[in-house]
DNA sequence: TTGTAAGCGTTATCAC
DNA sequence: GTGATAACGCTTACAA
C-alpha cells in the first residue's frame, strides 16, 4: 500500500501517463489488452488513486457535506446513517460537521466545507439559525443545497421533513381523546418551522375538540446550550406543574426523555399522576419507565431522500423545481400515555 | 462566496501570485502593508482557499480518518462527538467511516480514506475483523494509526480503551455481593481482546468468590447482522433462562438493551426475578424499566485521549513508543440489580 | 521584500 | 489506439 502513481505505471509498463489513465478509467479508446495489463499492474501494486489530484483537475470531489446540530443523539445518528448508506452506495463520501446549534459554528461548518471543494451540501439549520444568508449565497450561485428535518422558508431548495402539524395534532388529540383538557407543550426557542408548527398542531387539536387554548400551559424553554439544558428544563417544568397539567405533550427528543426523567426524580407516576407524549426517535422508548409514547419521525427515510435528493442534484439531474417534501410522523402509543 | 482564486487576488492587486500566498499564510518574509493589502482584499471578496490544491502540494490534507462500526449508537455517537472537539480544535477534520462490523468494508474504507490522503487513521475495528494485515502494512510505512476502544495485540501502535477485566470484574463481583451465585454472561462474537477480557472479568469474579462456573450459563452471540441481532439474543436467552439463571451479566451496549427489552417482553420481573447489569453508555439507563445498572465508558475521554494521540502522531512529535492506555470503567448500580 | 517557475497526481485536448 | 502537453490552485526553492 504505497504511494504508487500513475506516473509510476506508466514507467514500469513503457507507456504513457495518458494511457494509463484511460486504461483505468476503462476509456473505450483503449485496446483490451492494453487494458487488462495496466489493470493487472494496478491492482498487483496495490494502486490508490490520488482523490485531491483528481478532484482538483475535475472541479468535483465526489464528496457531499452534511451538517448537523449534534451527532450524539439516536434520531440525528439514524438519519446520518441512512444517509451515509445512500452516498457510499453512489460513490460519494461524507464529511460530516457539527453546528452545536451555534450559528457562528454553522456558518464556519460551512465555509470549511466549501474550501473542501463539496459537490452539494445536505445541512439541518441551528435552533440559533435566523440568518440564512450564507446558505443563500451559496444558493444563488446554484451550489447544490438540501435542507432536511429542520427547514426554513428563507430558502428556495429542495426540503425533505415531516408533517410536523398533523404529528403534533395527533399527539394532543390522543391525549384529549385520553380524557385530558388540561395539556401542556413544552418546545425548544427556535425560530425553526419545526417549534411553530408543533405548537400549531398542538394548538389546532385543542380547538377542535373545543379544549380552551391556556398560555401558562406552554413554555418555550432554550436547549441550545448543552451546559444549561437540565437547568433550564427544571425551570420550565416547575412552572408547568404549577398549573396541574394532566398531560405534557414534549416537541423534541431531548425533551421528552429529560421530561420522563424529571418527572421520575420527582415521583410522578406516568401516566396515573400525570400522561405524557413526545417526539422521540430513540430505540429505547419501550423500555423506559414507563415506555414512552411516541411520535416517531421517518429518520431513515428522511436522510435517504434528502441523500438521493442531493445526489441527483450534484449529478446534475434534472429533478425540477425545488419542492419540500412532507413524509408522514408515526404515533406509538405505549403505557405513558394510557389509562 | 465565488471561486476566488490566489491568481485572481494577485492579477487584481497587480503582484505575483507567490506574494499573495505568503502574505495569506503570514510569512515573516512579506512586507507588514502588503500583508495588510493582501488581507484586506481577501476577506472583502471573501477568499477561501482550496483544500485539494493545497493538499496536493504539501501532501498533508489536515484531516484525520475515523473508522467505527456504526455510528447510531450512543457510546460510539459520543466517541464521536469528542474526537471531533478535539480534532476542529486543532484545526483538523474528521471522515467518519462505518465498517458495520464487515471486515471487507473496513477495508474499503481504509482504502478509501488513504485514496483521501488522511493524515492519519482512528479506528475501532469490526467485530468480524480477525485479520489486520490492511493496517499493519500502513502501520509499517510509518502511517500514524491510533486504535481506540476495540483493540488488538496485532498492531504496535497506540492504543486507548477502558479495563475490561477491571470493569467486568466489578459488574460480577456486585452480582456476587448481591447474593447471587447462578450468574449468566451474554456477550458477543468476536476475537477482539474486549470480548475475551469482559469474559475473563467475570470468570475471575466467579473464582474469587468461589462461585463454581457454568458453561451452560455463558453465550455468544452473533451481532454482526443487525437484520438478525433480535432473532439471535432470542435465541440465547432462551437457552441461558433454561438454566435459571438469577442474574445477567451482558457485555456490550447493544446486548444490554436487547436483553432488558426480552425480558420485559416475557415477563421477567427485574431484579426480582432476575437481576441485570450490563456495559452500556446509554444516557437514558436511568429512566429505563427498570433503571439499568451499568458499567459505563468513559466514551468521552477515550475519544479525547485517542484524537489527541492521533493529532501529535500526524504532527510528527516524538510522543515515545507505542502504549496502550487503560482507562477505568464506571459501575453504576440502579434498580435492575438492587433488591 | 518580491517575483519566477516548477511541481503535486490527475484528466483533457490535442496530435500522431 | 496511444502519446505529449497543458492545466487545476496551491506552495516553495531559487532568483532578483
Amino acid at each position: 500500500m504505497s504511494n504508487i502513481t500513475l506516473r509510476d505505471i506508466a514507467k514500469a509498463l513503457n507507456i504513457s501517463v495518458s494511457t494509463v489513465s484511460r486504461a483505468l478509467n476503462d476509456s473505450h479508446e483503449i485496446g483490451e489488452e492494453t487494458k487488462k495489463f495496466v489493470l493487472a499492474y494496478a491492482t498487483k501494486h496495490n494502486y490508490i488513486p490520488n482523490r485531491m489530484a483528481r478532484s482538483l483537475k475535475v472541479g468535483k470531489t465526489r464528496s457531499i457535506g452534511v451538517v448537523i446540530c449534534a451527532m450524539d443523539n439516536s434520531f440525528v445518528a439514524q438519519m446520518l446513517d441512512s444517509i451515509d448508506q445512500i452516498c457510499t452506495q453512489s460513490g460519494y463520501q461524507i464529511i460530516i460537521m457539527q453546528s452545536k446549534e451555534s450559528y457562528e459554528q454553522e456558518k464556519a461548518c460551512i465555509n470549511l466545507l466549501y474550501a473542501n471543494g463539496v459537490d452539494g451540501i445536505m445541512i439541518s439549520p441551528s435552533f440559533q439559525t435566523t440568518d440564512f444568508s450564507h446558505l443563500k449565497e451559496l444558493q444563488l450561485q446554484g451550489f447544490p443545497i438540501v435542507l432536511f428535518d429542520r427547514i426554513t422558508a428563507e430558502l428556495d431548495v429542495h426540503k425533505v421533513t415531516v408533517n410536523n402539524i398533523k404529528g403534533a395534532f395527533e399527539a394532543t388529540t390522543h391525549l384529549i381523546s385520553s380524557g385530558h383538557t388540561r395539556i401542556a407543550h413544552l418546545s425548544s426557542i427556535s425560530t425553526l418551522g419545526m417549534t411553530h408548527e408543533r405548537f400549531e398542531g398542538y394548538k389546532q387539536a385543542l380547538a377542535k375538540h373545543q379544549v380552551p387554548y391556556e398560555e401558562e400551559l406552554v413554555r418555550f424553554c432554550n436547549t441550545a446550550d448543552p451546559q444549561k439544558i437540565d437547568e433550564n428544563v427544571a425551570k420550565a417544568m416547575k412552572e408547568l406543574l404549577e398549573q396541574k397539567p394532566q398531560a405534557i405533550f414534549t416537541a423534541t427528543d431531548l425533551l421528552s426523555t429529560k421530561v420522563l426523567a424529571y418527572l421520575n426524580e420527582h415521583s410522578y407516576k406516568i401516566p396515573e399522576d400525570i400522561s405524557l407524549i413526545g417526539f422521540s426517535n430513540s430505540d429505547l422508548a419501550p423500555i423506559l419507565n414507563p415506555p414512552l409514547s411516541t411520535v416517531r419521525q421517518p429518520s431513515r427515510q428522511i436522510g435517504e431522500i434528502a441523500a438521493t435528493t442531493i445526489i441527483n442534484l450534484v449529478k446534475g439531474k434534472d429533478i425540477g423545481p425545488a419542492e419540500t417534501i412532507f413524509l408522514d410522523t408515526e404515533l406509538q402509543i405505549r403505557k405513558s400515555s394510557s389509562r
